[in-house]
DNA sequence: TACAAAGTTTAGCATAGGCTAACTTATATG
DNA sequence: CATATAAGTTAGCCTATGCTAAACTTTGTA
């Protein structure tokens, strides 16, 4: 071929970022699952899978299915028609991922972002942001 | 149930930030896969299968079914066993992808991030901000 | 206590995005 | 110009995440 076929030396790296992304999203639902329980169980006592599907906007059916990954995987246990519980792991995730997220969301309205966007955003930026750019808005915020 | 049944006036927001990121899942491999080929055409005068597999990371059949999804929705054009085209539809997706990812990076750049994380970082958050964070990016940027 | 309403689960379907292996086409070069 | 190699495609499989409809438990209350 007549055209250059050279590979670059950023062609690892690139494959790499979009590497990690795949894996975040199937890290992701879980994340997002697993900080809405301990949400629930600390507002109301409890967490149940219609509460889940309606925060989520998802069926209830689509619920379930999902809770049986995470219990196959041990963030989260439950049994049949009973509500449901985080294991040691899925409080470990929860908490993580409650900190980053109000940190993002703390760091867009320093920003000057508006409350509403601020939440929409902070929901989807969560999962992407490395420890690097985390403490890099910590420092942010610590200066403004 | 003696428990709280209220739905909270949060419910509706919260349940439409992960409707609008599981929308934005969907859209999100087609602007990736839309930026890198106009990416490949400007860098190398064409796109071919194998260098977007191995940019993304995935293997070609992986690239030759998604292209087919991107075909029917109207943002690549290709024929059998040749180069890989964008329609005007799918420059459009490409430029708009572009800028908000050259912004994102610059900006965490800017926030003192290194350049392999601002790289990383920027591939996956640059799906999930909002117009009025990336004006809220820019503005950062030019005080900065 | 019986039953209706609310909540949960199952079954079955669809789409998207991965993979490997086998096959077909294009092309560069001996 | 014939053919080996590179590139692209197809087929068939898997998992994850959605959905609806139907069946099954739980539970509050008449």
């Amino acid at each position: 071929m007549a055209i250059s076929t050279k590979k670059g030396p950023t062609a690892k790296l690139r494959s790499a970022a979009f590497k990690r992304i795949r894996a975040d999203h199937s890290a992701e639902l879980a994340e997002d699952y697993v900080e809405m329980i301990a949400e629930l169980i600390e507002e109301r006592g409890e967490a149940r899978c219609t509460d889940l599907a309606m925060r989520l906007g998802v069926a209830n059916a689509t619920v379930v299915k999902t809770l049986r990954r995470l219990q196959t995987i041990g963030l989260v246990n439950q049994e049949p028609y009973r509500a449901i519980f985080l294991t040691t792991d899925g409080w470990k995730m929860a908490d993580d991922g409650k900190r980053r997220h109000i940190l993002v969301e703390k760091f867009l309205l320093a920003l000057g972002v508006s409350a509403d966007t601020a939440r929409i955003d902070s929901e989807g930026i969560e999962h992407h942001v490395s420890v690097e750019t985390l403490r890099a808005m910590a420092k942010f915020l610590s200066r403004s």
